[in-house]
DNA sequence: AATGAATGAGGCTTCATTCAT
DNA sequence: GATGAATGAAGCCTCATTCAT
């Protein structure tokens, strides 16, 4: 919520999304440290009282979006890969399409995930660390996968797949919506870099 | 500064470039709003008001932490390319290892400048724009030339760009020094995958 | 409540009663500043709507504890007396007996009323001086009245009168219902260190 | 410090004392819970944050107000012993003088040690345990010898020991400084009421 | 060149209480 | 007879900064 605007009207019992979306926004505008949860309150058009009514506190909030956050990617990627089939370029193909359209989709949250990781309490982390290499996993058994089977011939897998992680997810840092350059296009554009990275035949 | 870690004795004189040190490694681990100049002081070994001599305030510090890294990465890009003459493919591979040594070298502090560039206040950010955007056209000056003589048969230079800085970039977050993996491989990775994203021939 | 309106009538129900017991041991455990309102609730196991259900807050809540605390023990100095019928010694191990049962039935709870009598609002403290002074006159015409046939000997009734009550108010401090000894015991002995306090024949 | 009354001037550097001064009269007159780090920082006329300069927090100056009352009444009873020689009744008086000494200079703050005591951590409980009990332990080798060499004859050397600090701490509770009667005086009738308590010969 | 003392603003959180249902 | 939602005030504490030496 940019300063200035006005909050929205809450209605009653809707506190717990209002907030939470606040939250969301200032977390990924000026990060974890750099937001008072008086601005989360005031983004979200309630008083801070209400805050601790749906949430334990600043840090759950935190926990909050980034598993939401977290959910949100794993669930596209999942569908992506079961649309995709068997075939490694496919399955290449489908995950940078998940990647680029979560990172447009949700261009300022995305990066909250990353960035804000090391602000998580230990308890927290733990807990969400399974949802986070369980993304990480997909990643990896593809490429080896294609590696594997001679269809990507890059020499260093593990490379290559973070390479193609980085180059999508940058995107969220320079991307116009209406910039002119849609989204579809977008995604054969990193679609064909990724083929390149992982040097597919 | 690690909790626990006696703080360094700081030679008579000395005191600019320990707090100076010392804001580089807070900012890196905890970021701008995670750190105090409390502790800053403390990881200098130095007192509150030692600080003040030498700095004018916490921004202050900032913006000369992310003046010093941009400067060096720019001086480590420039040096690289003077040495590597005029061919297309020898400058990508300049521009990579200077990246790459950068981001090892430098592997904390190195996103200092990328992640809280955000909290520089406006002054600040106006005199430091440019020498980021020198940095960043010495990319995008080296990627056109390559297209443009037909080195680099990428069909989208400005992504293909993004995708080789994403990619250097990123080391920073999972190498580990004593991992096993020597620079100068790490180095010749990258450029292979650098070489391939712009679709070198 | 306008002035002179009758109280509400409250219709009977668990909910007064359990609130007001949490309350008391909440006071008793921790003091009144040292407990919160949700405290009590949740150690009544119901809802903070449903405490000002039935008392008006939590100053409310505190008066009524020190008052019920203050009646029971009016009532069991004033029946002990009753039975002890005229005689000095008598009577004066009537009131040591009920104050020690007191002590040691009500061993947290009944330190309450001293203890956080400084937190009643001048309404109520106004009300309850009342109850407080009449159980205190009863210890003090009791040896008044023993000095004064010559019974007691003590030359100076009122620091003994004192001493007697500090003393056996004091067994709240460290007896343990478990530790061996019964209450018909600690009765006798402070029966017989009273009776040596005021100098009884 | 009563409401109203102008907060004294803090020598510059004075501020520790002034603090500890401030928190100990706040504890006293409205407990720990009822004091807020507000009052004793205006007390004390200084601003919240040089309360913090001098002191950890509100927990650690109650432990400094205790540990310090623990130590002056110890130190009080030491000496007291020391001039007392080895007569139990004279030890005894000794002691009682200390006690009725230290509750009469001491009035509002003398409290604080044992109404407070629930509410220090147990990292500050622990360390001052020890202070604690030797100072009881005086008071139980005194009575014990005075028994063991059949000076007392009081057959519960226990509750003789606890009635009779019982009886001078309450003093506390109830003694006027301007009302008419003397330290020396009071003294003298204590002594007299812990000789009858203990059955001195 | 450096320090300890002090400050006002703001941090997160909990408080007792009221409202609408 | 009872509840969940919401509030404004106040709680303790840390912040970046300045002052006097």
């Amino acid at each position: 919520m940019s300063p200035g605007t006005a909050p929205p009207v809450v209605p009653r019992g809707g506190g717990r999304e209002a907030i939470t979306r606040a939250a969301r926004e200032s977390f990924a505008e000026r990060g974890y440290h750099g937001t008072s949860i008086r601005d989360i309150a005031r983004g979200a058009g309630l008083s801070l009282s209400a805050l601790y009514h749906w949430h334990a506190g600043k840090q759950d909030l935190l926990a909050a979006v980034i598993e939401e956050s977290t959910a949100e990617y794993f669930g596209r990627c999942d569908e992506a890969l079961r649309e995709a089939g068997d075939d490694p370029a496919a399955r290449l193909g489908a995950l940078v399409r998940a990647t680029v359209e979560y990172r447009v989709s949700r261009q300022v949250e995305s990066t909250i995930a990353a960035s804000e990781w090391r602000n998580l309490e230990p308890a927290h982390r733990e807990r969400l660390a399974e949802m986070r290499s369980a993304a990480s996993r997909l990643w990896a058994d593809l490429v080896d996968d294609g590696v594997a089977r001679g269809v990507f011939r890059c020499e260093h897998p593990d490379d290559a797949r973070r390479a193609v992680i980085a180059s999508c997810n940058a995107i969220a840092q320079w991307f116009e919506p209406d910039g002119g350059l849609g989204v579809p296009e977008l995604v054969e554009r990193y679609t064909a870099i990724a083929r390149r990275i992982v040097d597919c035949r």
